[in-house]
DNA sequence: ACAATAGTCTATTAATTGAGTAGACTTAAT
DNA sequence: ATTAAGTCTACTCAATTAATAGACTATTGT
């Protein structure tokens, strides 16, 4: 399961991906309407930033907006952005690996079971992008 | 990312089914070989007696073992019963389900996307049993 | 019967993650 | 310049998950 901050991150991108091209969107609306704590918002959004998906505009009119086009950033980027793996061990994760203590990966037949698992979620991840995730209650115009 | 708890029982019953049909296993031969926490162990090797894939004998003599055939139990059901959520989000859950506060799953991309990956996930841990997790390390008599 | 062995139960502590608060700092419109 | 709107930073608190400790109970072998 991916972690709360991972959830909200996704539904803050899928929101601003419905708002593209539209100018900043203020923190307090994606809050509202997707339901997120504001200060966790916040401080996932400023990740976001550093990580260089979203740039914000300060002061009167401001907001955050995506910078490039929704369709250039994949589920599975963004999970990762927000520090969140998506292998279900650590031993098949590929940026946040580790060794398990106990066994040889060679011969470790739960690793491999799970690697299956972690390339078939990949491949879906590793397609679907921030477009995919804009849907007719954002954006009741389109 | 499976939580720890989850881990260590795969571990463990990966363990137990390459010692099936020699008897009971102690906890603490359990514990040393695959790394586990001892005391941590006991609680989930406890939960999965309670939930039928496990029998204990006391004693001298007495420890652990499988009651069914390690084939007889899938990943899937043994990642649920000591309470792990498969699906990525709440709301894509067979098991754990829980709606999203902000989105009619209907028209959500976000659900529609994590639906496709659970079943990815489920279609291959359905398949694989609890034998394939038995390797030479536990079992070099094999 | 009894001592040794091994699982069971109860209670605490530590670590991590999620959530909420207060306030300083920036920008833009008037 | 002033002020309203918004971002950014640093703490604090609560909830969950992970790990530890010790007492208790049941079973087997002698």
């Amino acid at each position: 399961m991916l972690s709360k901050k991972t959830q909200y991150a996704l539904k803050a991108l899928g929101y601003l991906a419905g708002k593209y091209g539209e100018g900043p969107v203020l923190i307090s609306d994606i809050s509202k309407i997707k339901k997120i704590p504001i200060k966790f918002l916040e401080t996932i959004l400023l990740e976001l930033k550093q990580a260089g998906v979203l740039d914000s505009k300060k002061g009167k009119g401001g907001g955050y907006f995506l910078i490039e086009s929704p369709k250039k950033t994949t589920l599975a980027q963004a999970i990762r952005l927000v520090g969140g793996p998506i292998a279900l061990l650590p031993c098949v994760s590929i940026n946040f690996y580790e060794k398990c203590k106990d066994c040889d990966e060679a011969v470790c037949g739960l690793n491999k079971a799970m690697k299956i698992t972690r390339d078939a979620t990949l491949k879906i991840l590793e397609k679907k992008t921030l477009a995919e995730l804009i849907d007719r209650a954002d954006t009741p115009n389109l």
